[in-house]
DNA sequence: GCAATAAAATAAACAGTGTTTAATTAATGG
DNA sequence: CCATTAATTAAACACTGTTTATTTTATTGC
């Protein structure tokens, strides 16, 4: 069997990272392998690599999904209210998606690449549109083109990244609770600012 | 050949741990292996298996006393001025840390034990050392028994794990500096205590 | 419609991985 | 010195990512 024609090559592409996903979903990022996609499509080994260039490409690309899904679910239902607020709202919705996703969230954050990896334009939108919904929450606070705003929204982003980092991976310790966390960080982050 | 006596239980525990840190430090954690260990000290594979259940308990040995070193390197580095200096102080050195043993701080941060795995009695007093660094920079904010106190402590070692996760993966983003972004998480914390 | 070409998929291989097993050898206790 | 016990090995199993040559099909030009 050779050069079948039973899908384009964008249906194969998304047939890989369904597969990708779901294996991902029900195992874990580790238990994922080219071979087990491969058979879960009813291809071989060697087609994968036909549409990602590696293993890591193809964890990229799943990743950069799971960031949009996790946008389209952010966006919108955090923009009532105080700063305080808003903040509490998007850090509670980013951890309950990733404890909702754990499998695919442990992929986004915790997959090591090798160093020389590049990260996809399109992947390095979806963090600048996570950012962007961090920085809506607290524009309030500056003026249009202040410099610190971004400052600003880059140090809750790795606030909120170590928590759930911690979280996803049970590296809280004992008696730390992500939403007591979160809730801390966005008082103390508003407090900061009267 | 078998049952030598050329070292002894512990000698050739020690022997294991820092053959593997030397992998880890020169290739990275991902290129850490068993039989690698193994024929750096001169031994097979099964021998590897005899002091430790599997790569992961050897990993977390190996992290434990990474957790050690950055404890002993910060301790007393960082226990002049106020709260500010003291929290600066004690980030930069955690950041200087991760960047300059970049493959050991990886380990630490980045393996993935699997769902089940049980972090030794050791391990989590290592971190709960690190964990009284933070507080005690920050002591002086609260009346002793004060709750709060461990709250904010955690807080700020979220934000401060998620800078150097960020920054040592090379996630941080264009323009983002670690050092900003330590120095703009102290300068908030205090600012919310006035 | 048919031959030449290009493309997609496969099979098979390579060198490695974590982990387990039985067999072997050496040190130890009597 | 001999039986026992414990440490070490060798070998195997079922995987892994990745690359290669080969096969088969679809597409193109005539």
């Amino acid at each position: 069997m050779a050069r079948r024609s039973d899908h384009t090559k964008d249906e194969l592409r998304k047939l890989i990272l369904v597969a990708a996903r779901r294996i991902t979903v029900e195992k874990g990022v580790d238990a994922l392998s080219a071979r087990k996609v491969a058979v879960e499509i009813g291809y071989t080994v060697g087609t994968i690599y036909q549409y990602f260039n590696s293993m890591a490409a193809l964890v990229h690309a799943m990743n950069e999904k799971t960031l949009s899904a996790l946008f389209e679910t952010c966006h919108g239902h955090t923009n009532e209210g105080d700063p305080e607020s808003k903040l509490i709202a998007l850090g509670l919705e980013f951890v309950s998606y990733a404890n909702a996703h754990t499998n695919e969230w442990t992929a986004v954050i915790g997959y090591r690449y090798k160093p020389d990896f590049e990260f996809s334009e399109a992947y390095q939108l979806q963090v600048a549109k996570l950012l962007g919904l961090i920085r809506e929450s607290i524009a309030e606070f500056y003026e249009s083109n202040d410099g610190a705003m971004l400052e600003d929204a880059r140090m809750l982003w790795a606030g909120l990244y170590g928590v759930f980092s911690l979280d996803v991976s049970g590296r809280l310790g004992a008696g730390g609770s992500a939403e007591a966390i979160i809730r801390r960080l966005a008082r103390t982050f508003v407090k900061s600012k009267d």
